[in-house]
DNA sequence: CATGAATGAGCTTTCATTCAT
DNA sequence: CATGAATGAAAGCTCATTCAT
């Protein structure tokens, strides 16, 4: 019984009052989680925030980690949405062309929601995450992997990893610095993929703004 | 009250035994930390296993952030140790010469105890820290600016935080996927450090293993 | 309001549905209590075992304690079906083959359901029954008071309760220890009950097994 | 961690003051158990009852059971003080005076703190015992065993618990009914206990009170 | 100075019960 | 009547922090 406590929510809400309800409380908990970071995430402030009681949170999530786990999927099902059209498209293309658009969905996707996205991967780490919020982030992955073997490049694993924490680092590492022109970051970020990718450099614009 | 508590040490202590229960202390919290995470790191836990008492914790550390405040401010002193004869010396290189070095240096540095180094990047960002850790910190990055404007870089601090994160983000992403070599990684993220700062690739090597 | 709570079920139900269900809900409640004990047994426990609402549990019993209530009515009409008869045909014996018969059946009874009736025994005590339950309870007792009376036994209520109290304790213990031979059971009790009674014993078996 | 949380205290008090703590809170749970039983003994109330805070409470137990399972290890070593020497000293007695004896001693212990007792023994069949508890409780069993073998009663260990039970069994009830006079209830019980071992009852006060 | 007993706010979670649909 | 979403008091337990010894 306590065993079988999963990372899935309890119920699936049938009712559109519920369904509303399930809603605030994970608004509530990607705001809180935004503003406080995990420390601030307290199931009573989730219910508080979202105005409903702490009862009607424990009906529709088991535990709090359950709240969380259904954000990361959450937000690995958006990565899938917003990276998975530019990497299908990108097989059509030249290794830099694909590169580019690649890059450009990706530094769309991290300019979404930054900070609640960091703190999502902070928790994701010493999550025990269910089989379905994995799965929803490997599809990505393979994608990327798939990329990249198609156009040759050597260990696609690794180098779909590397690109990834790549992008995802300065990217991050922009937008805490308040600098969120996304435009200049994509244009800086881009001849490091390249280089990575061993991909000449673009012909260098006359005056480097 | 709580308002007035200071982000620094509450003593300076000069005897030894004093010295060595800091010590004892610091460590336990690094150790512990690296273990388990911000969430084990209880002012209860890092007593026991420094083998003293709650009393004497606070004897020193006026509450728990400070710990964490002073184990930041060691890792930002660590940091200048390990690259700035590095970034010192770089600037008697060529461009290509003196972006190997530091790159070298900045990765010896990260992988020298990477769990713990994520774990206070975390805790970092949700802290008030104090001028002094600040301090610290900003040394490293002055240095790095100096470097890059000699260089003639364009927008040199900029430059230094995108290099910094795409540096830490790749060489932490591998190191927890648990590729721990870390030439294999220096060498896949010369490259892109190279493309970034718009320098030409090196010869390729005959056999790319 | 909540000390207005009677004991009693709220409606009597006649239409079949509704008795089904409480049947159901009765039945869930008595596997809950013999599988896990009071603590196991939840208003929403029961009515999910019993296949209803929440909301339809309570239409027909006002509060918790009203089931449990119910459970040890029919727990103590079950008693009289069991025993009365037997009580009541021992009028006519001699106290010696009396006394076989009643024990015979009053083992029989503890027998039926040993985990559920402890668990029923031990809720009875903190429960304020009402008058209907007490009732089907003294049933029995009466009859037993009349039938020591017959017999002129001295202090019967005394005796009544004695011989209940020793009969159920060792019954119960046996059965706890999972020593479930109701013969032998019985046979090692019989004497103890003929020493109460002062009865002489039963002539020795040739062979004590 | 949470898997080595015993049954056993936390920490043991080595101060004057903090023993003088255990042992109000343990006669709290005492009072607590006999005055509501099990449902009211919450760690609140023990904590509050006891005079100390709650986190007093768990700095000497890690949770709730074990304070049970300290009263139940108590009164198992209570009965093993009001018990072994008049099992021990039975020894050296006919079967008829050690029987006399023994359940004159055991009446004694049984009427000590009866409702207490119960409670502890309807918590004791729900509660995982640690070795130790078990232990205090064989110790009784083994010596009642070793008397019933000494006096060539067969299947001594049944015969240890049926006795056991039998006694238990008709005392608490007495004294659950307000019948207190212990004398009375021994004399009631021994004819039971004579004729359960095989002896000859009593030569007939002439006058049965 | 060092100790560790004591504190209590606050967290997670459960469950009896109500009431709009 | 049946449903099940919602409620909130209350329980178990943790941990940063204080203070008498």
């Amino acid at each position: 019984m306590t065993q079988a406590a999963a990372l899935s929510p309890r119920k699936t809400p049938r009712q559109t009052r519920s369904r509303a309800s399930v809603e605030a409380m994970l608004t509530a908990a990607a705001q809180i989680l935004e503003a406080g970071g995990i420390a601030a995430l307290t199931t009573n402030a989730v219910a508080e925030r979202a105005g409903v009681s702490i009862g009607t949170l424990y009906q529709y999530f088991p535990n709090k980690e359950t709240i969380l786990a259904e954000l990361v999927r959450r937000q690995k099902a958006q990565f899938f949405e917003d990276m998975g059209q530019a990497v299908a498209a990108a097989h059509d293309l030249g290794l830099r062309e694909a590169a580019r658009t690649v890059l450009h969905a990706s530094i769309r996707h991290h300019a979404r929601a930054p900070v609640l996205s960091r703190e999502l991967e902070k928790a994701e780490m010493q999550l025990p995450l269910g089989p379905d919020v994995c799965a929803a982030g490997s599809e990505v992955d393979a994608a990327m992997v798939a990329l990249l073997t198609h156009f040759a490049v050597p260990q696609p694993e690794v180098a779909a990893r590397d690109l990834s924490a790549l992008c995802r680092g300065m990217v991050h590492a922009a937008l805490f610095a308040e600098d969120c022109d996304l435009a200049a970051i994509e244009a800086r970020l881009r001849p490091a993929v390249f280089g990575y990718l061993g991909i000449a450099p673009d012909a260098p614009a006359p005056d480097g703004a």
